[in-house]
DNA sequence: GGCGTCACG
DNA sequence: ACGTACGTGACGCCG
């Protein structure tokens, strides 16, 4: 297939780029930066992880094809020195009347930070305004092939590639000046081209009054980090060795010899060729064959038992306390805010989006001295926005009545009386209630539930003759995906969804899915994403000591001076659920405890 | 670097 | 008849 790169040319990389080594330079590159609306910067450092990063140089441009470079921090060659530049710029960086523009703003915003510069008014994020684009790879270099035909330098170029790998400190200043320049002058003509294109798709006001104002949050999140425990931790993995290694010793006794337990490979053979253990279709071992295989053999329980604590101790309990930071002694997780298909943030390194439930791990989390941590989330969030979406009369009244939804859902596919329904009635409801969100099949609910297929296929039915606006707007959501390629969230987040139009079953199913699936879970994204932004302003107004310090999709973690305990409950109680408007009520429960691992419904 | 597995919402 | 639940990240194995 031929490729859909344009035949023409690559542009060549007319500019004017200086070199700012005098004051009398820099002095200059301030007045014009002054008299500017809004300018690109960026910032050369020593590390991709910004809390470890050193300031080498910063790059500024206001009109396209012209850049200026500061070097800060190279270690030949002579220029300005560094806490002067600093001091210089930083009226202009803290000025919110002076809008930024940056490719992944986050990042050089941490690197200001380390120099005292608050950062504000980042206007334009060139990597979010692509993001919410929809463009596949969100890189400064490849965006700039792409959308302005422009090839540029690529950072090993200057620095190399593997374990002899220079950082930009070594690299020399005329040759860092042109790369740096060139950064600041193609995000600024970025930004240029893709905010026409953010007007045209209706996603401006998305762009600017929520995902470039929780920039600055997600960076104080992260800078903020959160307390971890490591001597219990540390205690916890040596209890949890004996157990893995007496867990090992009894799998190897079980059968008669020793293997590799981490090898699903080696482990299929054992329970599947050697034991002769019911083999179902493939040769998975995942945990829900080993269900299947309990009481076959005395090896399937400590397998299981085996992969329970191994999962535990080596991502959690072992990792994490490396991951504390030296400097603040606390871990920070970076956010990713354009990543996901659906709007969703991403958590790493570590991620704490997906610590286990339970005291086990969740009570090495914990708070700063004298504080203790609020916990928010919303209750039932993507029914409630399913609800919204769909416009059907009985989900909305369900919540209107403040009614338990899945028992409601219960009756009405159980064709019984609210009264009399089981709790497993009501556990097969729940599993309904999820599988809604999710485009549910026949076969999906029969894996998730104990049913049949045939009886999974009757609920599914008789809950879209009882749900029939759920029913229309599946139906409506798929419709529109197939005409216009792509789907939304209620503020207009876009997910393009290519294989919506296939002729293959599979990736055409697939497709729809997805389609009925992220206008639910981006619209709790969009409403999650609006708190954040109005509370962490409140928290500023209000000059609390109060820090929001984990998002965790529908809920919010907050570490809170014992004596702002009460006015941070009240001020998230009243923004979460207002944050938008659907037409049922959105619930919002508040725990707090001493740790993460304990914490109390308040 | 891809795959299987499993932690979360 | 088709053959799956939606969205992530981290770990260990294997090649």
């Amino acid at each position: 297939m031929l490729s859909n790169r344009p035949l023409r040319p690559k542009k060549q990389m007319y500019n004017n780029y200086y070199l700012v080594d005098t004051n009398e330079a820099l002095n200059k590159l301030i007045s014009e930066l002054n008299q500017a609306d809004a300018f690109a910067f960026d910032t050369e450092t020593t590390s991709i992880d910004a809390m470890q990063a050193e300031l080498v140089g910063l790059s500024f441009s206001t009109i396209p094809g012209k850049a200026y470079y500061i070097p800060v921090g190279h270690e030949s060659g002579t220029h300005l020195e560094i806490n002067s530049v600093i001091s210089k710029l930083k009226p202009l960086l803290e000025d919110s009347n002076k809008g930024k523009i940056a490719h992944n703003g986050k990042y050089d915003m941490a690197v200001l930070a380390n120099h005292g510069i608050e950062m504000k008014n980042l206007a334009c994020d060139t990597m979010i305004a692509a993001y919410l684009l929809g463009e596949k790879s969100l890189g400064l270099k490849v965006l700039a092939l792409a959308k302005l035909n422009i090839e540029m330098t690529p950072i090993t170029t200057l620095i190399g590639t593997g374990t002899k790998q220079l950082t930009m400190a070594q690299v020399n200043i005329a040759e860092a000046s042109k790369y740096a320049c060139a950064d600041a002058d193609i995000t600024l003509r970025l930004a240029q081209l893709l905010q026409p294109e953010l007007e045209n798709q209706g996603l401006m006001q998305l762009f600017t009054e929520v995902e470039m104002p929780l920039v600055p949050v997600l960076l104080q999140m992260e800078m903020t980090g959160v307390k971890l425990n490591a001597n219990y931790l540390n205690t916890l993995s040596q209890s949890m060795q004996q157990q893995v290694y007496d867990l090992e010793t009894r799998i190897y006794n079980s059968i008669g010899h020793q293997f590799n337990v981490n090898s699903p490979q080696q482990l299929a053979a054992v329970l599947f060729d050697e034991l002769g253990l019911r083999n179902t279709k493939k040769r998975s071992t995942d945990a829900k064959v080993l269900e299947g295989l309990k009481g076959l053999h005395p090896i399937v329980n400590f397998m299981i038992e085996y992969r329970r604590l191994s999962k535990l101790k080596s991502t959690y309990v072992d990792a994490l306390p490396l991951l504390i930071n030296h400097k603040t002694g606390r871990i920070h997780t970076s956010f990713n805010q354009a990543l996901t298909a659906t709007g969703r943030l991403s958590s790493n390194k570590p991620n704490l989006q997906n610590i286990p439930v339970g005291k086990e791990i969740r009570q090495a989390f914990t708070p700063s001295k004298n504080c203790l941590f609020l916990s928010a989330d919303y209750s039932q969030i993507e029914l409630r926005i399913m609800s919204h979406l769909s416009q059907d009369k009985e989900l909305i009244s369900a919540f209107l009545n403040n009614e338990d939804i899945h028992t409601q859902t219960a009756a009405k596919v159980f064709g019984v009386d609210k009264s009399n329904i089981t709790a497993d009635m009501r556990r097969v409801a729940k599993v309904i209630n999820f599988g809604v969100l999710y485009g549910m099949s026949s076969y999906g609910l029969e894996q998730a539930t104990t049913l049949s297929r045939k009886e999974a296929s009757q609920f599914i039915d008789t809950y879209f003759s009882k749900y029939a606006g759920v029913k229309a707007y599946t139906e409506s959501t798929i419709k529109e995906a197939e005409e216009k390629g792509y789907v939304q969230t209620i503020l207009g987040r876009r997910r393009y969804i290519p294989g919506i139009n296939a002729s293959n079953y599979q990736v055409k199913s697939e497709a729809q899915r997805m389609a009925i699936n992220m206008p639910v879970q981006g619209t709790a994204s969009d409403i999650i994403k609006v708190a954040m932004i109005e509370i962490q302003q409140k928290i500023i107004s209000l000059e609390l000591k109060t820090r929001m310090i984990l998002q965790v999709h529908d809920e919010l973690v907050f570490e809170a001076p014992q004596n702002e305990l009460m006015e941070i409950r009240s001020i998230v109680q009243e923004i979460m659920p207002s944050a938008i408007n659907l037409s049922v009520p959105i619930k919002v429960d508040i725990k707090i405890g001493k740790n993460w691992g304990e914490m109390e419904l308040s």
